[in-house]
RNA sequence: GGGCGAAUAGCUCAGCUGGUUAGAGCACCUGCUUUACACGCAGGGGGUCGUAGGUUCGAAUCCUACUUCGCCCA
């Protein structure tokens, strides 16, 4: 393939600018993201969740789209006929109102230009900034197909839209009525009942006479919180067995300011407990009083202007706002005397999801879904595990939802959008819903077809995006081979929204279930764990970040903090361990580099080389090798903050700290090629298999390294997932060089407690420890702790310190330099430490029932950890008495 | 009112099906131009895992109740 140049020397320190810079291009234009429709191999399919055409990259993308692009390296490299399908969605309301702003300015409204020029306009901006949000997210290394895109909106997606429609229609589970739904008076459309934000709002309980028809100076007490309502109030009401209000059943009361009367009705929706146990009834703008008036046949009065305003219903108040109106009224009542007191309440307010305004109860008539059929599907569908949830608490969630679901409110009173293929004829009122506009109504009056003005909720087609991006309702070859689809990863806070719909819509139309899984992922939140918004100000922009930080430090940051929270904050801190992580491998490969240059021709490390490895290379093929399998479990569960912090710690305390430091003697000794070879190919080998283990979470840095590793490579994206390494692992070498580790550390720790200058070179002696003088484990030692001599000792050599081990001891020949005090002070710690945790071993084996009943090696791993501590103890106190005499 | 999530080191959080001397990053203390990396290296201090019960040989992990914080739905 073509590549870009890698020839150029690695600086010395990671520079994200140019290791990532020109590789996505270079990928793009290989056709590596390209599914295939002639395979044999097995499928993978994500469609990624449409953002905004509005959009332009924020951190919830940043993070679902890593993530997505994460499965799909890693499903790719495993070998999947993998298709990631990417788009976008015209989001209604959305892009009308950016669109109106941008009018606003030019001091127009949508009306003065008229609904086709309106339209037209909407499209023109779409083709020049519709197409920022997919160049940002190729900048996020996102390997979508993009031979693929698909836009909501566009003729087949359009087409689709049209198909579910109608055969809804045709079979009833789409209907048209008047009903109560909510009103947004700024966007002046209707909108469903999950797009309203209830908030908690610090408001006042106004209490209202309505005076008695028969006897004017009395009444009843009203309470409301909205006491311009009172306009369209068509009776007030009380419970029946309220024995404060018997006997006025059939009575009337004066409707203050309009003087309208009204009746007394008795309801049990009333809860005597609240208030004065007297409600006042306005079936038009009131969920609860909606059923009320129908239960009781009251008239509905409208008093609203779909802008919101006052409307002729309202008499003096006409035209007002509704605040406007609120104030007013409560001004006359007092006037009036019928206002008796105001308190203040706290009651949940219903805004508009997109633009904030308060939502008003609106009664018109509009299309809506029939839901229970269709959610009955979906509920049996996840109950027979046909769709499983990551993490498993959503299922719940969903199921709730499912069970509880109201008819959908599906028209929209906008301009841009799927219209609705519903047209009525001007002569009969006959309703036809047809994929064209048909030129004659089934009575035959022709060129008199008028369709329906309204568009449909933006997520009515989001609803079919699993398979109408695929061509459905075409029978495709994409959506023979992809669909259902694999996973479905999106955040949870479009569960409603979004996958419960694609749910219901998939199993009605393709009659399976849309995805076998879905990834519900965490919303990313700023560093002190508060949402962001817009309005808060806390909004951080991804793109800074990854000119700061660079793309796979991002993204990084992202999967390490991706642990299934409901939030998840993302701070600079953890930007910045990114960022020294990515850092840690391009130097620690740049060593590796460095170590080869110059030497014999590199030869890859092969099963004949077995026999020759050292303690190091077994451990750490031992521990890749674990790494490997734990690590494709992580990814295949979805586990990853889990798998971020393996790799981490492998590449950097494992392989860096440990490995290449026991190495580098091997890798510089230029006087033995045949050592230096077998460490170079190990070492290669481990590295080799650590970028690509990496590459899903970190394509540029793991790519640019790749082709720097000896032997002709093509994209690190077509390389093979690691293979476990069974053949290679080898658990008693890795015990063993963990002992190793351990006399080091014991080694070192004595050094700097006891304040030996790093620098100085220590002779050490070895008392009944298992490391021969002059083998290789001995010289390891050697060159990770400054020891210059190592030689066995029967007893404690004078004036030397003293490091216990598993099984013997280690003494530090320190001449002149060692400090008693410190010394005893750091043995008496020591033996502190290794007390208590015998006497809690004791105790676990002093326990007959843990004896009998834990699994025979737990009990045996405690006995020999017992023996080991009692051993050591027992060192410790012998060289203690020494220091005192 | 119903439901969900969180509570573990100074801070931010891991800890998957119950068994490790409870971990990491950052911060803190001591020391270091050691053949890549100071975006680094070595060593160290710091936690009775929100509270109270229960199950179990064994609980940060499972169950119950409660407290505090946050969210969703009505």
């Amino acid at each position: 393939m073509e590549t870009k140049s890698t020839e150029n020397p690695l600086p010395s320190s990671y520079d994200p600018k140019s290791v990532e810079g020109g590789w996505y291009e270079v990928w793009e234009k290989s056709g590596v993201f390209k599914a295939s429709t002639s395979t044999e191999k097995p499928a993978f399919c994500i469609v990624a969740p449409p953002p905004n055409v509005t959009g332009s990259l924020h951190m919830g993308h940043s993070l679902t789209y890593t993530l997505q692009d994460m499965v799909t390296r890693f499903r790719r490299m495993q070998g999947y006929n993998m298709l990631w399908l990417p788009g976008t969605d015209h989001a209604g309301i959305a892009t009308q109102n950016v669109v109106e702003k941008e009018l606003r300015k030019e001091g127009k409204t949508r009306h003065d230009l008229g609904r086709e020029a309106f339209v037209k306009r909407v499209w023109e901006w779409k083709e020049k900034y519709g197409t920022i949000i997919t160049r940002q997210l190729r900048r996020l290394g996102a390997s979508c197909d993009w031979s693929r895109e698909r836009f909501t909106m566009d003729e087949g997606l359009s087409k689709a839209v049209r198909r579910v429609f109608i055969t809804l229609y045709q079979e009833k589970l789409i209907y048209q009525e008047y009903k109560l739904i909510n009103w947004c008076p700024r966007c002046q459309t209707s909108l469903s009942d999950i797009e309203v934000e209830h908030k908690a709002v610090q408001g006042h309980f106004y209490h209202i006479r309505y005076p008695f028809v028969h006897d004017p100076a009395d009444g009843l007490e009203v309470a409301t919180t909205r006491p311009e309502t009172l306009l369209g109030d068509t009776a007030v009401a009380v419970h029946p067995e309220d024995d404060r209000y018997a006997g006025l059943e059939g009575k009337s009361v004066d409707l203050p300011l309009l003087h309208r009367r009204i009746p007394i009705i008795m309801d049990e929706y009333v809860d005597r407990e609240f208030g004065t146990g007297v409600v006042k009834i306005t079936p038009a703008h009131d969920f609860n009083d909606f059923q009320v008036g129908n239960r009781h046949q009251l008239q509905r009065i409208n008093i609203l202007n779909p802008d919101g305003t006052l409307n002729e219903n309202a008499g003096p108040y006409k035209g007002l706002t509704v605040a406007a109106a609120r104030k007013k009224i409560v001004e006359d009542l007092e006037a009036q005397g019928l206002l008796l007191k105001v308190e203040p309440h706290q009651h949940n307010v219903g805004h508009c999801y997109r633009c904030g305004t308060v939502v008003e109860p609106y009664y018109s008539k509009q299309w809506f879904v029939r839901m229970k059929t269709l959610a009955e599907a979906a509920l049996k569908a996840v109950a027979e595990g046909e769709t499983r949830f990551i993490p498993e608490s959503w299922r719940g969630e969903f199921e709730r939802w499912l069970n509880n679901i109201q008819d959908w409110c599906i028209s929209r009173q906008i301009w841009w959008g799927h219209r609705i293929p519903v047209y009525t004829c001007g002569v009969c009122q006959i309703q036809v819903a047809a994929e064209e506009a048909p030129p004659a109504c089934p009575n035959g009056h022709r060129g008199n077809m008028a369709q329906d003005p309204d568009v449909l909720d933006t997520w009515f087609s989001s609803g079919l995006w699993p398979f109408s991006t695929m061509g459905w309702p075409e029978k495709t070859k994409d959506l023979e081979i992809f669909y259902p689809t694999s996973v479905m990863v999106t955040s949870w806070d479009i569960l409603f929204f979004w996958v419960a719909r694609m749910m219901m819509m998939g199993l009605k139309f393709m009659g399976q279930v849309p995805f076998k899984e879905v990834y519900l992922h965490s919303l990313v939140a700023d560093a002190e764990g508060k949402k962001m918004s817009k309005s808060k100000g806390n909004v951080v922009d991804p793109l800074e970040l990854i000119d700061q930080f660079g793309t796979d430090a991002l993204r990084f940051t992202l999967t390490s903090i991706e642990t299934k929270q409901r939030y998840v904050a993302l701070t600079n801190q953890k930007l910045e361990s990114s960022r020294n992580f990515v850092n840690k491998l391009y130097n620690a490969t740049r060593f590796v580099l460095m170590g080869l240059s110059g030497g014999a021709e590199f030869k890859p490390l092969s099963p004949s080389d077995q026999a020759r490895l050292r303690l190091e290379d077994k451990w750490i093929l031992t521990r890749l090798s674990i790494v490997i399998v734990e690590v494709t479990k992580d990814y295949e569960k979805y586990r990853v903050a889990e798998l971020s912090q393996t790799l981490y710690r492998f590449v950097w305390n494992e392989f860096c700290d440990w490995y290449l430091e026991c190495i580098k003697p091997r890798l510089y000794a230029e006087a033995d090629p045949v050592e230096k070879g077998l460490a170079a190919a190990v070492v290669v080998e481990v590295l080799d298999n650590i970028l690509r283990l990496l590459h899903p979470v970190m394509p540029f840095v793991t790519e640019e390294l790749w082709h720097k590793l000896p032997g002709k490579r093509e994209s690190i994206m077509k390389a093979q997932w690691p293979k476990n390494m069974e053949d290679m692992a080898d658990l008693n070498a890795k015990d063993k060089f963990e002992e190793l580790k351990d006399m080091v550390t014991a080694v070192r720790t004595s050094r700097s407690e006891l304040n030996v200058p790093p620098s100085a070179q220590v002779h050490i002696s070895t008392k009944d420890v298992r490391l021969p003088v002059g083998s290789p484990e001995s010289t390891l030692l050697k060159t990770l702790c400054r020891v210059s001599e190592i030689t066995e000792a029967r007893s404690r050599p004078p004036k030397s310190a003293l490091a216990v081990v598993k099984g013997g001891e280690l003494y530090l020949h320190l001449e002149g330099l060692i400090d008693l005090k410190a010394e005893a002070a750091k043995q008496e710690k020591e033996r502190q430490k290794l007390e208590k945790y015998v006497l809690s071993i004791q105790g676990k084996l002093a326990n007959e029932q843990f004896v009998q009943n834990a699994p025979e090696e737990l009990v045996e791993a405690e006995k020999t950890k017992l023996q080991e501590s009692r051993d050591k103890i027992i060192r410790i106190e012998h060289n203690l008495k020494f220091l005192e005499s």
